[in-house]
Order: structure tokens, then C-alpha cells, then sequence
DNA sequence: ATTACTATAGCGCGAGTAG
DNA sequence: TCTACTCGCGCTATAGTAA
């Protein structure tokens, strides 16, 4: 049957804890549909043994029964689950040299501090260059879309440095960061920072796949 | 139209987030109706503007619309809303004076260090006894069947002591505890601890009404 | 492979009404 | 009042099929 919503109204009346009263009426009219149907859908659900109903008091008394409890939490689960996967981002990317380009930028204070604030660790002074596989591509889009951490951009010495985002993240339960500048053109290689030196501390070599696991 | 059951099922798949690979026949087959109903409710959605549809690639692309998400949030939050609720219960009762019993029972090692330790406060050696409104008894019952903490009894000086459950709970935001007595015979008082003298705090008298909030 | 049209089958809704 | 039956209409799902 498809009367989940009926379940769903009925809880939202009370109807887990305890009988409500509730003719099917009143039913009828919260859910826009004649009484016969109504009706028709509270039978339906007590042949389910999802709910049950007793009749005596002025009103009719309707409760949910563990059944049909289940079928709320399972549903209640699945939008969790549904909602909960959008706060991550899990990316799959083969670990590259660098040229130690990202070693300079995280020595410049206007990188250094910022990131040290707004990421509430003192990152180590080298970057974790991941490039990530073309089958994940779309993902990062979804980096460019969020909002993150925003990252400022500075001038130093005449040079400016342009601004750009960051998110909190982990690399086989490492805790980590993943940077990504506010380029316009396209890059299939996002940076990884760390309190630690990450290559030593997770055994990586050029060419390794890894996996990030990044929080939106 | 009452395909939200449709939506949900792209968002599980990821639909949220990107265009996912998807045709008519192999929505068909999930959601066990034919391929020509899954065809159509596709069409519906995309009318009303809850999915968006790309053709070109190997297969059709679909994606939840921002109109989609808010549909999929309102659902989300019903349920958040209606299982919060399930975990908290606001009973109302009337203060009645407890004739010192609550205050000699606090008083007992049995009671008192097992009440500290499994509440996390030391109690003021005396009880708030509310008289429960008649309106509110089928409260009462919630908590006869939650859990709650449970108390154990004991015996001291050859009279036994017996065992109950608490629970955590606010009145007027002041944290306190309501306690349950296993008894057998029925009860419309159920009496209050705090680490303070609640009467005094919160300016009681016997008749005023208050509400406790009581976490289960 | 697909999508999606048309025509039909069948189920669900609601009007009328009995208990 | 209430529930819930029957019955007829209509919507919707499906089969067949075209593109």
C-alpha cells in the first residue's frame, strides 16, 4: 500500500505515543479526500497491522502500532541517510609531485595565518598534491559550487596571491584539509594540507590512490 | 502529485547532487510499476519542476531541482520534527506539599549516592511533588513504559527500599529530575529532584501549575 | 537501446446510503 | 453523529507499438 503519508499524518497528530482521537472525517478532510476514502485507508491500515483503532469513547481512537513505527523509522532513516551524504564527499585521486610549490605558499604568512585561524591547526609546510581520476571530475564541481572556508587573497611584496576556499577533511581517518584556489581555469588536481607531514605519516609514494574524504 | 516516493528515490541515487544516469525503465523496475508509468511520472516531475532531465549521452541524466530539494527538506523535517517530539514529554501538575517523605528518603545512602553517580548532581535533600492533571494522565503511561534511569532498591536496617527509574527534565529551563517508584498501584504524583531547593527557586507555592519538560 | 504515444484494463475515489 | 457498504465513474497503470 502506498499510504505512508497517512502514517505520517497520523504520527505527526500523536499517534506514536498514544490513541488519538480521529474520525475518518477528520482525516479526510487533513488530507483532502472524501470520508469513504479516508475511511477505506484507516481499514486498510488496521488489515496491515500498522494501525490500530478502538472504538468506544465519543471518538474513535487511532495509534500506531510497532509496525507501523518501523515503517516510519526506516523512512525517517532513509532521509537521514539521504541528507547526512550531502554534508560529505568522498574523491578518489593518485598522489603526485607537487614541485614543492605549495611548501612556498604555506611559508607566506598571508596563507600561513589564515590558515592557522580558520582552520584551527598549524599546518605543516607542504602540500599533498592529489590528482584526482577523471571519473570523479563531477565532484569537483561540487567543491567549486560549496561555500567552504573562505581563504583570502593578499599582496606581498608587490605580488599578489589570489584568494580561495578550503574544507575540513580525512585521508584514511587523518584529519586533514583540502585547498582550492578561486582559479577560473579548470584544475584536476586539488591540494591537501596537514598538521602532519602527510606523505610520511600514511606511507604514501607517487602514483598511490587515495581517498578523501571531504566535508562539505 | 503524490510522487514525492519518486523523488526520493533519485536522491537516494544521488540525484541531489548531480545528473544521474538513469532511464525510464530501470526507474521502472525500482520502483516495481512498468517502464511507461515510470515514463510518464518522470514527465510529471519535470512539468512541475521538481527534476530536470539531459539527453545526448549514453543515458538520459536526471537531477533534483532546487523546487525538488525544498520538497525533500519539508519531507525530512516532518520526520525530524515528529521523532524530536518523541523524545521529549511536557506533563503539567499542580504542587502539592509532600509531607517531608521525599525529604527523609533523600537522606538515605541507598537513594542518594546511587542518584548522584547515575545523575551527575547531588540532589537537595527534599522532593517538589506534583500532582498530575487529570488531562495528562495518559503521560504518565509514556513513562511507566520508557526506560529511563533505573534506580535499584535496597534494604537498610531490615526495611527495604524499592526500585524506580528517572528521568532527566526542565522545569522553567532548571534542570531537574522526575522520579518514578515501581510501584504497582497507580499514582497521579510524581515527585521532582534538583540540586537546588526548586520551591525556593523557582518561587513555588502549593497550587501553582507548572509544566515539566522531561527528556525521555 | 531508448522514450513515449494510444488504447484498454483495472483500481481507487467518492456519492449515496444503511446500520 | 459515526463507520463503511455498494456501485459507477474516472483516473492511472500497463500493453502494444512507433519513432
Amino acid at each position: 500500500m502506498e499510504n505512508l503519508g497517512v502514517v505520517k499524518q497520523l504520527a505527526m497528530m500523536g499517534g506514536l505515543r498514544n490513541f488519538v482521537p480521529l474520525s475518518s472525517g477528520e482525516l479526510a478532510k487533513m488530507l483532502n479526500i472524501s470520508q469513504q476514502s479516508a475511511s477505506k485507508k484507516i481499514l486498510g491500515l488496521i488489515d496491515d497491522g500498522i494501525i490500530e483503532r478502538q472504538f468506544g469513547a465519543k471518538k474513535p481512537l487511532i495509534k500506531i502500532t510497532k509496525k507501523g513505527l518501523g515503517l516510519l523509522q526506516k523512512e525517517y532513516a532513509d532521509y537521514r541517510r539521504m541528507f547526512e551524504a550531502l554534508k560529505k564527499l568522498s574523491v578518489k585521486g593518485v598522489v603526485i609531485s607537487g614541485m614543492d610549490e605549495g611548501r612556498y605558499y604555506l611559508t607566506l604568512k598571508g596563507y600561513k595565518e589564515q590558515l592557522k585561524r580558520k582552520l584551527r591547526f598549524s599546518p605543516y609546510e607542504g602540500t599533498l598534491n592529489l590528482k584526482i581520476l577523471p571519473s570523479e571530475f563531477s565532484k569537483l564541481n561540487v567543491l567549486k559550487e560549496s561555500p567552504g572556508i573562505n581563504i583570502d587573497g593578499f599582496q606581498d611584496g608587490g605580488r599578489t596571491f589570489g584568494p580561495g576556499k578550503c574544507f575540513f577533511a580525512k585521508i584514511k581517518n587523518v584529519d586533514c584539509a583540502v585547498i582550492i584556489p578561486n582559479r577560473s581555469h579548470y584544475s584536476d588536481v586539488v591540494e591537501v594540507i596537514s598538521k602532519d607531514y602527510l606523505r610520511e605519516k600514511l606511507s604514501l609514494r607517487n602514483g598511490d590512490e587515495v581517498e578523501v574524504e571531504i566535508r562539505l
